[in-house]
Order: structure tokens, then C-alpha cells, then sequence
DNA sequence: TTAATTTATGCAGACGATTGCGGTATCGTT
DNA sequence: AACGATACCGCAATCGTCTGCATAAATTAA
């Protein structure tokens, strides 16, 4: 069970050399004859040598493992933006050790602090719905702890960002709506509490501003948990009673996107004929529904990328007095695809 | 940016007794006065001690870290897998490290050695599509190192596998559809070298079988990689070409069958009057779609929760000369939707 | 030939937590 | 008064790796 590795001090026992010169031959260092080095290495080949990653973590105090916090895996997002963590991560030389918090605080808190406890040199963080409270995380940052936040970001001074143009997304998608003709169009929001609501709502409405369309606050719906089967309970109700009726619905995620659809189409509602509908995120069934849902992409890859760049930039020049903090916006793309295409 | 925790030498220094006592006051150790303890732990919560895991883990040579191995994150099975995964694991006080390998051997291979150096106590694997040479597991296997194989098992002796019967599920939706009043029904297949893809295969044959179906060889057809832009077009080619025209299409799984409903309406054959489908694994996407498509499910967070269990078990019995080794097989559900039912 | 360098290696003490083995009080017993 | 039993606690080694400092040998300079 125990798979009895070679350790440092094997390898000197059976060459007749301190340790010391083991470590550093094979760290290639200066100051160890070329010879040498030349049969430690052929002896750790022989004898199958890895090094103690935990033992080496432990004397530099520094882990080379950051620790990635997401809600859930099962969002097709969230899961792009894993891809693109681990491929930067892996390619400096850096673990990731991953936990999703289903959407609860105290999962997260739980969370960070095993991770802390595994000493990770720093965090990239999507916090849960119910986070309304970030004692947790300034507690860190006044510490001068590395954290990332990414997509979802706390309403924090000084913190380092990276999401995406969630306004610009949500304004493009109105207008888009707009300029295919349809004039009563409802928003499907999200939870009030998280910025990547707000800010599509804020988009929402100023494109509509924008074009002066009137409206009216009830056309912005909450839909928190974001699922198709609560959206489409919520859309069923307002096609039946809202006055005036809706004609388009932009919806803060795919999912109620999806939810909206299905209520029209039980509702014997033609989409897009009758009612266009745009989504967020621009989940993998996208293409695959009849008709097909536009929808607007995040770049998720690209986030993980460079919100691990940036924090492995800032655990690197640890020392270094703190330059300016560049958070980071990323750009959106309204896809058009038929949902939203008036014949 | 380094948070300098507290470590038990702190506490021992303020209050001037020596590190062992807090070590084993902490622990609630026997041979510690009430008093002791209530002191060291009030100084532990008021310097806000947190143990240093890793030190502990080297010094138990245990880890309390189990690693998991996945193709993709992004496949809605693997993700609930996940969640039943950690779900265990936490509540046993073991943390979970993850890597995915984008179904590349070489990318597999590295995720383990990095694993190894960190000293995690355990492995569990689905391994990539790539994988062909299972030397990198058995060689742990030979030292008794504790690995459980999930979805995708190997062909090794003595190993523990936790599948889900997959002969069985395919055997269910091939009989489906032949009561459904289908007949010549063709099998959209996974790559041949997958456990699961063969065992689909045969229960698919089995259920023709037993029911008297003539067929022919090429009613299985490959769609290696398994998406719906693959399958759409084998599907497309098929359905011009094959003689007899086929009237259904089980799919190995459901991004496939979402190909094959595609390549439907394109030429534009009714489903389910004209074709039935069925899929494998219920995505979500499945009830989304119009019409909804009939799937196998598999329990994804049982199979992370038993797989999981087995591990740990393994884990905490280490000196035990092992038992009877046994793998788990889990069962699926057909869930019947439109696709599949003849008006 | 001797002193000054350079080159190659070893010693020993961290890093933080754990633990076997002892040591010192304190108290009760005979 | 002397002894053993308890109850508490500390010493020191250990896990595997790294590294500042010292040391020895080999080389060069003077």
C-alpha cells in the first residue's frame, strides 16, 4: 500500500555522498562536479526517484499549489474556465487543487481553510450565491494573501478581477432584440446580490433607454436559482397575466432562456415569430435546440487563463510592493443565432 | 503575501510550556490537564492558530488527499461524479485533488506523477480515450498502491472497478425501441477500446438477438469522439445511404443522439414518427430538447460516492491483507421521452 | 615551496507537527 | 517515613528536503 519511494537520503546511502550533494545535484546547482551529478542522476533513474513534493513544500514554505473555489462544476462556464486554470497552472509548474461550493457560504469558508491549511501560495475565487458577507476573504487580503476574484466578483476596494463585459453582453443582446423588432422585452434576472446580475440588468435597461423604448420595472423578473423549470413557471405566469404581454425575453442565463422556451412553447407561442428569446453563456445546447438559442459568450477559457496569470504573477513578486492592481475586462460575443431572428 | 501563521512553537512559547503539550492538547490527548487544554485551546483560537497540513502529512507519511483523474470536467456525468466524490471524501475528513486529462495519455501520466510527489493516499480513474497501455497504473497496482477505477475500467486483473451496467442499459433501450415498433435500428458506437463502448455495443446486439431482429454488421457504426457534429454527419451519410434505411438510432451517448436528431430534421425525417432515438447518460440538455430524447441514466453521484467509499476503505486498511476484492455495478434507468415514442 | 584561491563536498540545523520514552511532582498507603 | 501509583508534562528524534557555513582537496599564484 505504502509505495516506498527512494528518498534523497536512499540515494546518498547507496552512492556515499551527503545528502546535501544529492539535492543539489539534481537542482543542478553550482559546485557539484559534472561527474557527480552524472551518477546521481543515473541513480535516481535507477532507483526511481521522485522527489517529496510535501517535504520540499514544507522546508520553502511554498507549495507551488493554488486553490481554485467555483459554485458548481456542472456549469458548462465554470468548467471552460477550469481548462483554461489548469493549462497555465500545469505549464508554470503549479497544482490546483479544486472545490465546489454548491452555491453555500459555509462550504466556501470550510473550504479555504483546508486549503490554507495546505499551505496553497494563493486562490482564484467564484464565490457562492449566498456570499453576501466577504469577511472571509478581506480577512486575507489585508493580509496580503493573493486572491484572484473571477466572473463573480465581491464588492471589495482593491481587489484584483477578472469577468467579462457583463453590461456590454447584456446591452448588445437588447439591442439586438430591438433592431429584430421586438419592443416588450422582459429580462429574466438573476440574484440582485451578485454583480453579474446587476450588471446585465443595467445593460438591459440602458439599451432599451437607448432606444427609448418605454418600459416598465415590472418587466424585470428574478429568476435566482436560474433553472430552466423556475423560469419556465415564472414566464408561463407573466405570458398569462403581464400586461403589456412580452414579445422577447433576455434571459441572465441559458438555462432560463431555455425555461422561457419551453413555457412558450407550451403555450403554443412561435419562437421567434411570436416571442424572441436570447440567453447567457452560450451553453453547449445552444446549437442544439429547435430553434436554435442565441446567446451570449463568455470567453471562459480565456478567463481562467488570465486570471491565473494574474495571480501567479503576484505570488511571484511577493516582496515586491503591490503596483497598480490591473483588474481585468473581457470582451463578449452576441451569438445570433434563430431564437431571436425574426422571419 | 505570506500569511505567517501561527505554529504550535507559538503557542508553546506564550504559554510557556512545550510544544508536545500543545500538540496533544489540542488533539485532546489523554495525560493533559483540563486546564492545560482549555488554555492552549483558548491561545490557539486567539492567535488563530490553523495547523500546517503538510507537516503533518509528512511527518504521518499520510496525506489525507486522495487524487482524481477525469477525462473532461465539461461531461455532465463526469461532473456529478464529482460532487458524490467529495461529498465522501469531505465528510471523512480527506481532501480531493483533480485533474482532467482531456482525454491525453501523456497529460494522465504527468497528473499522476505530480499526485505521487504529492503524496496523496489514494487514485481514483477514469482514464482517457487515448489510453491503450494500462503499465502506468499497473505498476502502482503491483505495489498495492490503493486505486478504484470508475466508469472507465481497465482490462487488469484484481483490480476495483465501480461501473454502471452498461450491457444491461443499452440492453433496455434497444428493447424499448423494438417494442416501440422499431426495426432496423442502428447503433451509433464509442471507441472500440472503451470498456463501456463495447459493453453498450453488446447489449444493443443482445436485445436484437433475443428478439428476433435480422441485422447486419454495419448497423454499429463508430463515432469515436462522440460529439454532435461527428455524429450528425455520420448520421446524415447513414441515413442517405445505408440500406435498409434505418428507422432508429441508439446512440452511445447523448451528444451523439443530439447528432442524429439533427441530421433528422435536416432531411427532414420526423422524430419520433419517422426515426426514434435514444442516448446515454441523460445530459441535461435531454428534456430541453423538442422533442425530449429518451436516455439511459446513470447514477453519476453514486458511483462518485460508492467509488469513493471503496477507496478510502482501501485506504484506512492498509496493513489488512486485502479481502475479496469487490467491484461494484451500478444500475441505470431508461427514461422514456418523446424521441423515442411512436404516436 | 608556500600562500591564496578555487572546486567539491559534508555538517547540521531548519521547516512544523507528532510521539515514544522518561522525568518530576503530588498524593495516598502501609 | 518510605514507597508506589498517578497525573502532567518535556526531551529529542523523526518525516524528506534545502541551505548557510565550514572543511578538505586540488589547483594556481607568488
Amino acid at each position: 500500500m505504502k509505495l516506498d519511494q527512494a528518498t534523497i537520503k536512499d540515494l546518498a546511502r547507496e552512492l556515499n555522498v551527503s545528502s546535501s550533494t544529492i539535492s543539489r545535484a539534481l537542482k543542478d546547482y553550482p559546485g557539484i562536479s559534472d561527474e557527480t551529478k552524472r551518477k546521481v542522476r543515473e541513480m535516481a533513474e535507477k532507483m526511481n526517484y521522485r522527489p517529496n513534493a510535501l517535504a520540499r513544500s514544507l522546508r520553502k514554505s511554498q507549495s507551488f499549489t493554488i486553490g481554485v473555489i467555483i459554485p458548481e462544476v456542472v456549469h458548462f462556464f465554470f468548467s471552460t474556465v477550469i481548462s483554461g486554470i489548469e493549462e497555465v497552472a500545469f505549464s508554470k509548474g503549479y497544482n490546483v487543487i479544486l472545490t465546489q461550493t454548491n452555491e453555500k457560504v459555509s462550504r466556501e469558508k470550510t473550504s479555504i481553510d483546508t486549503m490554507l491549511a495546505n499551505q496553497i501560495d494563493g486562490l482564484l475565487v467564484s464565490y457562492s450565491k449566498e456570499t453576501e458577507d466577504f469577511e472571509h476573504f478581506s480577512r486575507l487580503l489585508e493580509k496580503n494573501f493573493p486572491i484572484v476574484f473571477f466572473d463573480r466578483v465581491p464588492k471589495l476596494e482593491n481587489t484584483l478581477n477578472v469577468t467579462v463585459d457583463d453590461y456590454q453582453g447584456a446591452y448588445a443582446a437588447t439591442q439586438h432584440l430591438i433592431q429584430q423588432g421586438y419592443r416588450k422585452i422582459y429580462h429574466l434576472a438573476g440574484p440582485k446580490y451578485l454583480s453579474i446580475s446587476t450588471e446585465r440588468a443595467r445593460g438591459y435597461l440602458a439599451a432599451l433607454e437607448d432606444y427609448g423604448i418605454q418600459h416598465q420595472p415590472s418587466w424585470i423578473i428574478e429568476s435566482p436559482r436560474g433553472n430552466e423549470n423556475e423560469a419556465k413557471d415564472i414566464t408561463t405566469e407573466v405570458l398569462k397575466r403581464a400586461v403589456p404581454k412580452p414579445d422577447a425575453f433576455f434571459a441572465h442565463n441559458d438555462m432560463a432562456a431555455v425555461g422561457a422556451m419551453m413555457a412558450c412553447r407550451e403555450l403554443g407561442l412561435k419562437v421567434p415569430d411570436q416571442i424572441g428569446i436570447v440567453g447567457f453563456s452560450d451553453w453547449q445546447f445552444c446549437t442544439m435546440l429547435e430553434p436554435s438559442l442565441s446567446s451570449v459568450a463568455q470567453p471562459g477559457f480565456q478567463m481562467g487563463v488570465r486570471a491565473t496569470e494574474l495571480l501567479l504573477d503576484m505570488i511571484d513578486k511577493k516582496g515586491n510592493i503591490e503596483g497598480p492592481k490591473n483588474s481585468i475586462v473581457l470582451e463578449t460575443e452576441l451569438l445570433i443565432r434563430k431564437s431571436s431572428q425574426k422571419p
